[in-house]
DNA sequence: AGCTGTACCTGCAGGC
DNA sequence: TGCCTGCAGGTACAGC
């Protein structure tokens, strides 16, 4: 599901696909998913593609954004010359527009973007591109992997929290793109309990999960994100990273650290994979 | 302040 | 067969 690998290719498919192309009609098909106002849209032209943690922005030319997020089930999928010959994934995207489908953009040169969501979590708001950065969720964001999040401020934020280190590592304040795929196979490739309090972390524990994070966060974006729910790229096609879990939904199979058994259990309200016996 | 539990939604898998 | 229950998880928010 959506994290950060996922919005990610996401973000690049809009750039390639976006860029430099005008918007010359809006229909919204759910009011309950969108903020703002559609007049701003028409005739602005797409100037860049912009990823906040698990969020995406489409910057125009005329000041104004469509900040969103896709929450768990939310697809942008576009349609246009260069995805001609691509056929969107059957079950996950099906015949467009589908029953899921809550906004419809028209562009020109001729395409067409399709925002879906089915569980209608997902937000679209119009709003000034200057006024983007103080949307709460933007402007509560924690620092990222592969951008500002640097092992110091990790190693911080961990040790002090009093909390299960899976629970922090989630914690969209603290890091900054981090959801419960890769937080359990970061673990797992740590050889971390997720139970443990992040206060009990040795430093060079931190330093392994540190390291471990970022290596599943480039397996994630290798494989073009992780198909469960409904993720696809923004030209509708599944990714792969779920083929290559490490411990996520992989309850009862072999872990591949030292053979063990993945366990499932309960953890901040999330179902948390990890083995028993290498995971300490 | 910091943490936990629950609501928001809806399709779908599994049980009977 | 078909109904019913519970599960999936990102974020906001209430409550402790």
């Amino acid at each position: 599901m959506p994290e950060l690998p996922e919005v990610e290719t996401i973000r690049e498919g809009l750039e390639e696909y976006l860029v430099g192309k005008k918007i010359t009609e809006v229909n919204v098909l759910n009011s309950k998913i969108f903020e703002g106002q559609q007049v701003h849209l028409k005739g602005g032209k797409v100037v860049g593609v912009r990823r906040f943690g698990k969020g995406l922005v489409i910057d125009l030319d005329n000041d104004y954004s469509i900040a969103t997020h896709i929450k768990l089930t939310g697809q942008f999928i576009y349609r246009g010359p260069e995805t001609k010959d691509i056929t969107p994934s059957k079950d996950f995207v099906g015949v467009l527009p589908s029953n899921f489908t809550r906004v419809i953009i028209k562009l020109n040169p001729p395409a067409t973007l399709y925002f879906n969501d089915l569980r209608l979590f997902a937000w679209m708001k119009v709003l000034k591109t200057s006024e983007v950065k103080n949307l709460p969720f933007f402007k509560g964001l924690g620092p990222e992997p592969f951008k500002d999040l640097t092992l110091e401020y990790f190693q911080k934020v961990i040790q002090k929290a009093g909390g299960a280190v899976k629970a922090v590592m989630m914690d969209q304040k603290k890091i900054g793109g981090v959801g419960n795929i890769y937080a359990n196979d970061s673990l797992n490739l740590a050889k971390i309990d997720p139970r443990r309090k992040g206060s009990s972390l040795s430093d060079s524990d931190v330093k392994k999960l540190y390291e471990s994070l970022l290596e599943v966060l480039k397996r994630g974006k290798k494989y073009r994100g992780a198909s469960e729910l409904r993720f696809v790229d923004a030209a509708g096609q599944k990714g792969k990273y779920q083929e290559h879990f490490l411990a996520y939904a992989r309850q009862g199979q072999k872990c591949y650290n030292c053979g063990g058994v993945i366990q499932k259990i309960f953890l901040a309200g999330r179902g948390t994979y990890f083995c028993e016996k290498c995971q300490r």
